[in-house]
DNA sequence: AAAGCTTTCAACCGCGTGGGT
DNA sequence: AACCCACGCGGTTGAAAGCTT
């Protein structure tokens, strides 16, 4: 928070807004609507700039705001849609009915950010009790699947045969199930995270996707 | 208890974009 | 085509709150 104060220059206020200041622009808007950002804060006779009013409403004004801690699946959307857009928090936060863009940022910065990174830079320091927190005995096992979920991916998008070898396994979103086999030991090198944020942009077609492989389980739900 | 450190998050700032002239 | 203006977005800041020593 920042200390109320005024802007020298332009007499403007700035810093935390007061609650008489809050109920002043609920009020304006409640009775006029939004029509003019830069011109409003004058006939509501408020002290702001038109941008810190637009803020103040549209981030913690504006009704079905939702506030308090994220949920869970709200961590997994978040984190599914950061590896598929970036940084693109307006994006981010429309599939999130009541989060702001501002709050998604502060959320991924304080919190979701660490877990990425905490993988990306030392997967090591996870392992406990001998196993890993996504549910792997040793770091090969644990990069496989990464570089494996593409050829999931791309088996069962472009394949409904039997050409696949080995190990069959199912996939299934909320219209349809696809059948698909493959050879999870014939992955040789190990894959990276830009692997598994490039097997969700991949898998965002199907929306509601269950995954019948302990592997894809591990990463939709342990690692996100 | 208090000093120092870390985390959180509301608010600000600069820039890009699109519409109007 | 060039300019202006309003708006929206994303990065950054810094005070307050929380935590640790």
């Amino acid at each position: 928070m920042r200390t109320p104060n005024s802007d020298m220059d332009t007499g403007l206020r700035k810093g935390k807004w007061s609650h008489e200041e809050d109920q002043m622009l609920i009020a304006y808007i409640s009775r006029y609507g939004i029509w003019n950002w830069s011109q409003m804060p004058r006939f509501a006779g408020l002290s702001r700039s038109g941008k810190s009013c637009r803020l103040r409403w549209m981030n913690y004004l504006k009704p079905n705001i939702k506030r308090g801690n994220f949920s869970n699946e709200e961590d997994e959307i978040i984190l599914h849609s950061h590896s598929v857009l970036g940084n693109k928090w307006s994006a981010i936060a429309s599939k999130l009915p009541g989060r702001t863009d501002s709050e998604v940022k502060n959320y991924w910065h304080a919190h979701l950010k660490k877990r990425v990174s905490r993988y990306n830079k030392n997967p090591e320091t996870h392992e406990q009790n001998g196993e890993s927190e996504f549910g792997c005995n040793n770091m090969d096992e644990m990069e496989q699947p990464v570089n494996h979920l593409n050829k999931v991916l791309e088996s069962c998008l472009t394949y409904e045969d039997d050409s696949f070898p080995s190990s069959t396994s199912t996939i299934t979103s909320k219209d349809q199930e696809v059948d698909f086999r493959y050879d999870y030991y014939d992955t040789s090198s190990p894959g990276t995270i830009d692997d598994l944020q490039s097997f969700w942009q991949q898998l965002s077609p199907f929306e509601n996707l269950e995954l019948g492989n302990t592997h894809l389980n591990m990463f939709s739900n342990d690692f996100f």
